[in-house]
DNA sequence: TTTGGAGTTATTGTATACAAGATATCCTAA
DNA sequence: TTAGGATATCTTGTATACAATAACTCCAAA
């Protein structure tokens, strides 16, 4: 930590950082006291962050009883799950559009990444690799604000997600499904590119939601 | 005003409404102190309601230089309404095919209300009865993060948007466009109603880069 | 035993005070 | 006259103090 940052803003990471790996768990109350002697600071910049972490989404307010890390019902992650999954099918459809060579050869990379990891059994390197393939493709739509789109709901169900990977085989289908994105993203087919990352996602979500 | 809520969530709405309409406009540094002042309290409610229009995208922060309302190069505003074009169609494609009766009454309702205050050259109530049309179709959607997601960017938009309806010609060339829409919509052609909204959008925003 | 309520405690919302960085001013020297 | 820099001023970031409301405890009465 410790990047010139205001003390705020690093708060703000951390606590976005362990939602997204699930240290800090869905429903958890956060008590700004407890923070601010967690970080050794007031309770002005920790009200900043969480001020912040609730406009994002992340933190639910409930007027004077406090902020809780935002939780959902069966059917909210449904539609949080639906919703994201309509992002990655828009962004594998607009990143056919106008795929570069630069973006091309990245994503290439990003699936190679996956590949390793996923033959080596190594679950978070292929956590790793594998956000770094979807995120590639969002960068690859040329489009900040769809970008910041994606990137928002991949973080929002990364504690979700998380729990999808338990066997070797999980791993593995999971990085063949990405081959045939790539195939029709490569060919610039982007109905056929949107189809497919839509079908991707829809796998993963359906069998998180069935063991729930 | 006075709602009850606390006065960080009042003068949050109000700035928010107050950018929105444009009587703050983009680019204008907002001073602490000064907000303060005119809200007749101190500076911490007001930095509150700051930081969560930041999170939001719709001030921007530059370190210790204060904060300013977001403002977009050609080029950005482009992308902004790129995104929002395409999540315009995908709202129309998702209810065309998953349209209640219900809903579709709302639809007639709103359009039928667009008609009105074109016929008579109503521009503030045109708006409203615009807003309404596409929350609506939002709405229709069922899907509660689509929704929010929809109406971020028409708010964000809602400035630039604004500006094109000038003459009595634009505002009833935009409500016969309506007519093609819900024509697809109500067909349950959800590719067709996407695609059909896409150029809706398109046509708004060409003409408002037109214009700048 | 349970319910209702008064009083206490704890936690959030707001105000003020202080610290630190950024901008502006102004003086000096070339 | 202009460039450079030291100083002053202004603004934001953080800390602490106070106010207000919600949660809790515990006792009394039915």
């Amino acid at each position: 930590m410790q990047k010139g940052k205001s003390i705020s803003k690093q708060i703000e990471a951390t606590l976005r950082a362990d939602i997204a790996s699930g240290q800090i768990d869905a429903g958890e109350r956060l008590d700004e006291t407890k923070l601010a002697d967690r970080f050794s600071v007031s309770r002005t910049p920790v009200r900043e962050a969480l001020n912040r972490l609730v406009a994002q989404g992340i933190l639910v307010s409930n007027g004077r009883r406090g902020v809780r890390v935002t939780e959902y019902t069966r059917e909210e992650l449904a539609h949080m799950f639906e919703a994201m999954h309509e992002i990655e099918a828009l962004c594998a459809g607009m990143a056919a559009k106008r795929l570069t060579l630069l973006a091309r050869a990245s994503i290439e990379a990003a699936q190679a990444e996956c590949i390793k990891a996923a033959e080596a059994n190594d679950l978070p390197g292929f956590l790793r690799a594998n956000e770094t393939f979807h995120l590639t493709i969002y960068q690859a739509t040329k489009n900040p604000f769809i970008f910041d789109l994606a990137s928002g709901f991949r973080q929002r169900t990364g504690p979700f997600r998380a729990q999808k990977f338990s066997t070797a085989e999980d791993l593995i289908a999971s990085a063949r499904s990405h081959e045939e994105i790539i195939k029709h993203l490569f060919s610039t087919d982007s109905v056929a590119a949107a189809s497919e990352m839509g079908q991707h996602m829809k796998d993963t979500f359906m069998s998180i939601l069935a063991k729930m």
